[in-house]
This record gives structure tokens, sequence and C-alpha cells, in this order.
DNA sequence: GTCTATAAAGGGATAGAC
DNA sequence: GTCTATCCCTTTATAGAC
């Protein structure tokens, strides 16, 4: 019985970095059994099928996020720190899976109804957490006014797309990963400073959420 | 004579449709040819296979995307004017093809080696045009400074972005196609907006190029 | 140039031995 | 639980008739 979720996990976890770290989005279960180094067969055996297997995978990332999000914005603190670890947290777990939006985007697009339960569940969870506090923020004229739904989509465009791009972005600027890592690491300031017109604070006290 | 190049292109046109449009990235020959209503062994009389029809079409897309990037840049008029054409092409450019840079971006990570040529050529291609004026730009009080490579990724991320991840944004709002072009058209004026903290002036004399 | 037929390879899934 | 062997289907690519 610890054999049994040992396996399990393992091939779960060799999935998620293939498909979403690697970008392999077409691997076949035979490159994921072999990167486990477990038999093929075993991948049925656990999952029935490599969708099933997929679907998995692709549930637990995106309930790992989501929690995440969640408790930043549960919390009772002002506007702008929230939206200050919510670019931590969102540009980590993006690096950690830099391919996962590829993936799913590519598998929504081959199958539009397969992924239905996956976002009638995520649908406004943003506009819930960001809209009333960024109105509030605006109203008290701490910020620039902007449409709530074009800020969403700029915080994420800037976050989401630098990993997404991760190829184009080494080559245009002659990165190497180690340069690019750095790049990386400086756009949470950047992107605080697009957003709101003004410098992140230094202080950042508690940033390990969970 | 006449028929060759015809038939040629109509394929070429219809593998742009479902790889760029459609976003099916794992189209086969088979579909490629069916959508086309042309026999599939016509696709491999004329391209051989279908990796090279693959890269026809991208090298094609490419260069159109690059030409007309160009011809603004190349242009004597002021940095923000040039920019603000840039927007409207590259948007433009991006709806037409919402998911040629999925589509490249996957095909790269597949096989990092295939694309070397295409991306040769491209390099420093946007550093070129945008980091000394930019520089200047800054230099004479006309912007706030910013490190120019952030600037480009913020641009890039802004205008690709919303595109690419389409499926999610109108999940995410409850857009239907017609609010979420709509919401496209506005992001011109927002994306200025934040890169320059200005509002785009009204008058757009010409944007029609080449 | 365009079609049909077919070869050749790959991948998903399952049955059955151990 | 894990492995081997096998079935079945899809897909690419080509040969050859028209």
């Amino acid at each position: 019985m610890g054999e049994n979720q040992q396996t399990e996990k393992l091939i779960k976890e060799t999935a998620k970095r293939v498909f979403f770290q690697k970008g392999l989005l077409n691997a076949t279960t035979q490159q994921i059994a072999d990167e486990a180094g477990v038999n093929r067969a075993l991948i049925h055996y656990y999952f029935r099928s490599r969708d099933q297997l997929f679907k998995a995978i692709l549930e637990e990332a995106v309930n790992e996020t989501r929690n995440k999000v969640d408790s930043i914005f549960n919390s009772d603190e002002p506007f702008k720190v929230k939206i200050s670890k919510y670019l931590d947290v969102f540009i980590d777990r993006n690096a950690e899976f830099p391919y996962m939006q590829n993936f799913i985007i590519t598998e929504i697009m081959q199958d539009p109804e397969k992924m239905k339960e996956h976002f009638s569940r995520k649908r406004n969870h943003m506009l819930k957490h960001i809209v009333p506090p960024l109105t509030k923020e605006i109203e008290s004229g701490n910020m620039d006014p902007i449409d709530p739904e074009h800020f969403i989509v700029n915080m994420m465009s800037m976050c989401s797309y630098p990993l997404v791009a991760k190829p184009f972005i080494q080559n245009m600027f002659s990165y190497d990963d180690k340069m690019y890592r750095k790049f990386l690491k400086e756009r949470k300031q950047v992107i605080y400073k697009v957003l709101f017109n003004e410098d992140l604070p230094e202080q950042q006290p508690t940033i390990s959420n969970s």
C-alpha cells in the first residue's frame, strides 16, 4: 500500500515535470514512463488513460495555485500589499511550471468541452478578489483610474508572458539561463511600478504564505 | 502552371488558418487537406513533408510581421508615434493569427534546434529599433526612466498575452466573442497609457502602412 | 497535377503471466 | 503491483495508375 502511493505519485510528478516544466505538450505515455523509470503499462494501471493522467495533474496544479492566491486575497492587508504578494506567488508559480498555460490553452483549443469543469469553478475568481478593493483604491485617490478588467489583464500579461515566451526573450536579448533568471527577478519591481505608477516599498515582512 | 501556384497557395493559406487561427497545433495533414478540399497526397507533392509545410508558413508569417514592423521603425516619426503605430500593427497581426506564438513556442520546446534559422535573423531586431530612441526619450525628460528590455517585454506582454490566452480571458470575464473584440480594441489606449503614463493623442493620421 | 492504394512507424490501451 | 505481448487505430509518407 505504501508502494502503491509511491508509484502513483512518482508518475504524477514526472508528468508535471514533462508537460509543465519541459513544455513537451505532446509527450507520449512512453516518454513519461521512461522519464519516471517505470513500465508504460503502469500509467494505464493507475490512471486508465493518458487523458485521465492529464486531468489529474492539471487539477492538482490549478488547485494549488488557487489556494495560494485565495489565502493572499482573503487577508486584511492593504490592496497594494496584496498585489505585491500576488506578484511574488504568481511569478514563482509560473517559474515552476512555465508551460502550464500553453498546455491548457492548447488543450482547450483541441477540445473546448474537455475542461469546462476546471473553468466553471475558476470563473470570476480574480474579479471578486480585485474589483472591489481596486475601485475603492481609485475612489480614494490612491491610484490613477483604470478599468479593473484591463488592470487584471495587464498584471497577468506582464507576469505570464515573459515565462511563456522564455525562448523568445532569451534569444532576443541573448540571455543565458542565469541572465534570464536575473531578468525575471527584476520584474516584480517593474510590474509594480507600471501598475501603480510608484515604486514598490522596500519592506517585505512575511512573503511565505500557506 | 497557373493551377500549380493556385493549389500550393491554397494549401499554405489553409494551413495558416488551421494552425494559427484555429489553434489546432496538432492538426494532421488529413485535417488540412480536408479543410482545403484537396487530396492529402498533394500536400506531400508540394511540400514533401508536414514539417516542411510548417516551416514554409511559419517563415512567411514571421517575415510579413517583421516587414511591417521594420517599415514603421525605419521612418522619421517621433518615438511615441512609432510605438503607437506598432501597437496597431502588432495587435492586428496577433488578432489575425492569435495562436502563432503558442505554436512557435510549442515547436521550439519539442525540438530546440529546429528553428534556429528563424531566430538568428530576428535577433536584436526589436533592440535596434527601440533602445536608442527610448534612451533619448528618457534623457530628454519625455518619459519616466525604465530599463529598455523591460519596456520591450512589458509592451509585448500586454499586446500578446490577451490574444494567446483568449479562452482564459473570455471565461474569466464571461465575454462572448463580440465583447472580447471590444475589449481588445480598447487595449491600444490602455497599453499606451501604461507605457508612457499619458493618454494616447487623438489624431491618428496614416495607420495604413505598406 | 491529381488520385488510390499501401507501406511503415508510432502510440494508446488491454489481456494475461508472474 | 508490475511486466510482456499484442491488438487496433491513426498518421505520415511514397509508389504507381490515370
